[in-house]
DNA sequence: GTCTATAAGCAGATAGAC
DNA sequence: GTCTATCTGCTTATAGAC
């Protein structure tokens, strides 16, 4: 009943072996892209990997552990873009917003079938500390950012924000839009009018 | 291989059995909002709905038209929803869009797993054309109450808000959160912004 | 360390009794 | 019209050869 299934199996993997835990990932996250999660099984990945299930077995204790590391990496992803415009504050609130949402963009459209799938799947999933905790980065990054510009309660605006440009670019890449400067500047409109009152 | 899997099998229903047809879906709904997707197996609704599998095959010809059938009853009720405000305009774009926003929350707050579930499942269903056309309609009818109002393009706009409010709202629900009256007006707010320039 | 083959379990779906 | 029993296929996961 219980599924303690989180990490993948090497924790400290040989170097050779990499190649194959990428190559594993890879199958999975364009799997999901392409085909969904019904999709993704695991004798699909090891075929797309170009290995068997019972290499996939080997790294990975089970489909749950496959999500929760491709979470992981796409997650810290998403934060590394993040943090590089948290590092480089801009002096407006618009401007600031306007680099974070063309970030979020970039990265969710990339492969949205993907982004839209993790996102559905991560609240089931029984990830572990280090991996809620990115997701908790992110959140903090973000409310950071509005508190160095005076936004009230930036926290629950943070989760507001992250929310309103999440559902925005799902149905944009859903719908197959591919302008992204004007998909960024719309979610920014909205984002800029969330927090302008 | 192909999937026209679209209808409930008997249309016209008898009297006596849209009981049936009627515990089927909504023990299929509780399943959803509290177990997700992959608790939904037809054994499992069977189960709770106090019908054995066979019956439940004989008004349903699997899973996706179980589905289907959700989304159209779910999707319905919210454009019934939408049509009383419709029909009632308001002299403002603020108050056509809080009621707007209103009548969205209170109905995906109702049973936030259900919603979320269904809005992630519905593209990959063969739906047939009426329901589609639910969603067409939904979209319609908040375009003319923009338009109504002077927006410039008012389709896409429509997409957009549809977009980022079901994106907050999903995610309140997932957080639990319960103020919707705080909710809507977050959400309102976003909205605003983002057709105000 | 990777493979093939297979075991075990389950979900979807149907047949046939009542 | 509804049930029970069952079949088929698929997915997960492992065992054991190389």
């Amino acid at each position: 009943m219980s599924k303690p299934v989180i990490h993948p199996r090497k924790r400290p993997r040989q170097r050779r072996s990499e190649a194959t835990v990428d190559a594993i990932l890879e199958a999975a996250a364009r799997i999901l892209d392409s085909h969904g999660l019904d999709a993704l099984t695991t004798n699909a990945v090891a075929d797309r990997a170009g290995v068997s299930v019972g290499s996939l077995y080997q790294y990975f204790p089970g489909k749950a552990a496959l999500l929760a590391e491709l979470i992981r990496r796409e997650g810290a992803a998403l934060v590394v873009r993040i943090n590089v415009v948290a590092a480089e504050p801009a002096s407006t609130l618009a401007a600031d917003l306007a680099a974070l949402i063309n970030a979020a963009v970039a990265h969710q459209l990339e492969r949205p079938g993907l982004a839209r799938a993790l996102d559905f799947i991560e609240p089931t999933l029984p990830l572990d500390g280090e991996t809620s905790a990115l997701n908790a980065d992110l959140a903090r990054s973000i409310s950071m950012i509005l508190e160095r510009h005076g936004v009230a309660e930036p926290h629950q605006a943070a989760r507001d924000l992250i929310a309103l440009a999440k559902g925005m670019i799902d149905a944009a890449g859903l719908a197959g839009e591919s302008d992204r400067v004007g998909l960024a500047a719309r979610v920014t409109r909205a984002a800029l009018g969330y927090l302008k009152h």
